[in-house]
DNA sequence: CTTTTAATGTAATATCGTAACAGTTTAACT
DNA sequence: AGTTAAACTGTTACGATATTACATTAAAAG
């Protein structure tokens, strides 16, 4: 028998607005950070907007150069060390079929992250279906091996741009 | 219902015979390229063989050491070059977490690979489930989005590192 | 208010991968 | 065999991604 519960994708309508999820999610890494007793600086908070802003995937020197700030040209590495603090809170994944990083689309839900690629559009969304993530489980297990962490990457073509040819 | 058909795992026990094992991906390499009419010219035959030496995924300069023959340095170029050749031919895979480059262990099987990478002993084998390719499919599907490619990659500890704890 | 932990600034460098183009070899076809 | 077209190679240069190391500053904990 299937299982028939809905699956929890997540992928941007080309014309959701921006500005309420950019929001949300800079709401939601003020609370866990204050939860947490963590430091929300500015060099995070400044990252997580930039990241929030794209549904597609920016690198890491896309961001950088969106990091200008008085003028200065920032050093690689401050934004690896806050897209390493965001991605630790949960609140960016790293695609690493890109060398790219996207915002969270599920904060808060406590989800194995899979990621719906169009390499059309270039627009990201997530997957999230416990089905996959339970049936790698249970497979891997089968075969002897203990899951720490699963990386699925699903690159293919979203509903709008087959829509429109 | 379960489907309860096996899994065809691939992971390399740490008392396998290695040469053999070379040899007969030499072997398929070859009649692959009198198949499909392509020329399998010393630097691809040298990379297969340097990749499938090893269990552990290799990084494309890593390989371009083992490389030396004549004394010469290669560029990198050379190197990728007879990657991409080899990963066209589905005799190497890309691992995407780890920049790095394995032998695959399921030749002429039509499979979608799925990777399982032990942090321990940083062997890597193949778990290819199609119950789990299905899954993905289906459920992307389902959630409007058209695949093209799965990527799968498993971070964990395998039989024989968790036994020897 | 001092100790200790966390974050930042800055420079240098490591690692991974590609572009461009000239030259050579191989295969295919008269 | 000689000619042409396609594939492969050699070489240089460069672009893109990511980390190390260490000195300094800011914040939290005691």
């Amino acid at each position: 028998m299937e299982d028939m519960e809905a699956l929890p994708v997540r992928f941007p309508s080309r014309k959701h607005n921006h500005s309420s999820c950019v929001n949300k999610l800079l709401g939601d890494a003020e609370e866990e950070c204050r939860r947490q007793k963590l430091r929300f600086t500015e060099h995070r908070r400044k990252v997580l907007e930039i990241i929030a802003s794209s549904h597609k995937p920016l690198g890491a020197y896309d961001i950088l150069e969106q990091m200008n700030f008085s003028g200065r040209r920032q050093a690689p590495v401050v934004a690896y060390r806050a897209l390493d603090f965001l991605i630790n809170l949960g609140l960016v994944h790293r695609l690493n079929s890109l060398n790219a990083f996207v915002a969270c689309m599920a904060v808060g839900e406590d989800h194995t992250a899979q990621f719906l690629i169009c390499r059309q559009c270039k627009n990201v969304g997530e997957l999230n279906s416990n089905r996959v993530s339970e049936r790698i489980e249970k497979d891997a297990v089968e075969a002897g091996f203990q899951v720490d962490q699963q990386l699925v990457e699903i690159i293919g073509i979203c509903y709008e741009c087959a829509e429109s040819g």
